[in-house]
DNA sequence: CGTGAATGATGACAAAAGTCTACAATTTCA
DNA sequence: TGAAATTGTAGACTTTTGTCATCATTCACG
């Protein structure tokens, strides 16, 4: 199952890496099952998470305590709530897995440690910022100017996995429309 | 004005800097009237601009060509459309003065030099980033759970300073509110 | 400093999205 | 596998948001 995180780096930074497996050592396997709580919002986020099976669900709570989903994040991805893992100061956001995952997750320490230490690594972490920031721009501009039925289509093009693949409940929350309505929307298309 | 520069990144990253006024050679200081563009959808952005004075408009069209605003950024904050900035592919966002402004502004390959050569300029990257992300995070939550009334409350919370500064169309066109709902609803506070 | 253009406010109406209820379908996990 | 829980669909209704037209106000700029 490392193969999936070792294929992954080597994928963006070329096989030669003299410290790839010093890196890889680094990681501590977890299996979950679905519904697990990865972060709770609140407490410091300790670990940057690599997918290598399965999904994700960023989120936070609106008032009337609804969930509403900020990212879904499925396999050969990286997940975190990054200010809180970089700060080290309580998280406002919530990590649950949705389906059985394998992860790899690296604490803070080691992630500082490679930073200093190969120099790629800090490349890796500047992607995945990078990526990250992308990801919320492109998602902010469609969102504030697409309607709740061209968000659906949005979705269904951008990223049709999530469509076919997960519950109307979660979409419904990741494109910040009432289930209800999504499911009247849908059905219309 | 230079000074403006000169004590943010001081702040950022304390001041013994040996290279600091080598840094700072390398930015171009440019002085605009208000309603001026800086980067239009498609071509390549080619600088990072650093914001001494005045603010920046970063936005898109929706497909009833309205503005849409991604972002308003203020004195003392860098502004840049980074996905081209880096990549050299053509910006899919806009950017305008909404006054008139001082910027000092970098090109890419004094970037990249920059970024090579002074280890620090590379941390305050990171930190453009990092705080670019944190920023984007933000409003997509906030964005998604609430109300129209109370983006408004939120935004009179959270940065006043764009209430009481900024245009109504601006400020509408940031919420993601229709510019007559905008002024209803304000009325009502 | 005056004027033309842009911005802001408001009312009437239309459309979109949210809420609630009930029930059907599906899924989970013991 | 089968019962309990969760999820999905649908209709009736409410609330929120958007649109359009009009007029007042403010502001930019020569």
């Amino acid at each position: 199952m490392i193969e999936v995180l070792r294929n992954h780096i080597i994928a963006r930074l070329g096989n030669d890496l003299d410290n790839l497996d010093k890196v890889l050592s680094n990681f501590k396997h977890i299996t979950t099952k679905r519904n697990e709580q990865l972060l709770q919002q609140g407490d410091t986020c300790k670990y940057v998470y690599f997918i290598a099976k399965g999904c994700l669900q960023v989120y936070v709570y609106d008032k009337d305590y609804n969930e509403t989903t900020r990212d879904i994040v499925i396999e050969d991805n990286w997940c975190s709530e990054l200010q809180s893992f970089g700060s080290g100061k309580p998280a406002t956001e919530n990590i649950r897995t949705v389906e059985p995952c394998e992860l790899f997750a690296i604490d803070r320490q080691s992630f500082q440690k490679m930073m200093e230490t190969v120099p790629q690594f800090d490349k890796v972490y500047k992607q995945i910022l990078e990526a990250s920031y992308a990801n919320s721009v492109y998602r902010i501009n469609t969102f504030v100017s697409l309607s709740a039925l061209d968000r659906i289509k949005w979705l269904m093009e951008y990223r049709p996995m999530i469509m076919t693949r997960l519950s109307s409940k979660l979409i419904a929350s990741y494109l910040g429309i009432n289930k209800d309505v999504f499911s009247r929307l849908k059905a219309q298309l």
